[in-house]
DNA sequence: CTGTGTGCAAACGTTTTGCACTTTA
DNA sequence: TAAAGTGCAAAACGTTTGCACACAG
């Protein structure tokens, strides 16, 4: 079995040394902190997270890191390219696992963030940029509440 | 020349009146703040703004409103149907006067949001909602910066 | 031992709120 | 004149930062 943190693949069962490696080719010193973050985020399968939640997750845990670590360590696993930012509500920033290209539902309800499964989503009749622009990314969000 | 505010057509030339009618329609009384916050929004074209944007537009035009009623103001236009907001980014949330179905450029060096000109865009292969869920919104925003 | 990372608390920017005052109908 | 809206200052919220201490290499 595979996975992948950021543009990296990795073997599971051999997590602890991976994410060390990973950590030190993302140019960040694989302290007891960032390795504990690194193995809540990379784990199990791919998350979506708020800095207040792994901080939360990670207290439940037993790992003690303050909320300023959390998100000094977020954002730094966001240069890095480990985690992408998803832009979906004003009040929140989100952390995706998942850094490869594709998009979002959001639980309105819930203040929740999916992955949307398939990769079939097609975008047609973009326009151009606008003059002397060029495009970085487009970024679908499909907003969803409970149907009752 | 007709325009729109929120799902109302209204006439230009008529602005004044029309505004205060709007306003009453929506149920918010036609202060002289509200009255000059939507001439402001709506007595161009279009237009996406944040709350401090406006407010200091207000005060290079002579008009005196505290940043709390902008926010206020914003909100209320926001729940009447008036305004739509545009979730682009994190920092800052930002208000469209054009309430219809459309999507958006977000220009990142500028932290500038644009209409994206046509109606053109189709969204091919949207999956189901997630069980029990329906979709209320499908937001697209393309994220451009200078070509340089 | 040097430099990087951490924790805390304080600072920050945006947005909301409580309350006395003003305006609208 | 009753109900709704406003302004101000203060609070609240998520996030970042400064600084002293701790740890990794």
């Amino acid at each position: 079995m595979t996975a992948h943190i950021g543009n990296q693949r990795y073997t599971h069962g051999s997590r602890g040394p991976c994410l060390t490696a990973v950590l030190r080719m993302a140019g960040l010193r694989p302290t007891r902190q960032r390795l504990a973050l690194a193995d809540l985020l990379y784990g199990g399968g791919h998350r979506h997270v708020s800095a207040e939640a792994l901080h939360a997750e990670a207290g439940s845990d037993g790992v003690t890191v303050s909320l300023a670590t959390v998100y000094n360590t977020l954002r730094q696993f966001k240069d890095a390219g480990l985690l992408r930012e998803v832009t979906v509500d004003a009040a929140r920033t989100y952390f995706d696992t998942n850094t490869s290209d594709h998009h979002h539902f959001f639980i309105e309800d819930e203040d929740r963030v999916v992955d949307i499964p398939t990769n079939d989503i097609e975008i047609s009749g973009l326009p151009e940029a606008p003059k002397g622009m060029k495009i970085t990314h487009v970024d679908v969000v499909v907003r969803v509440k409970s149907a009752g």
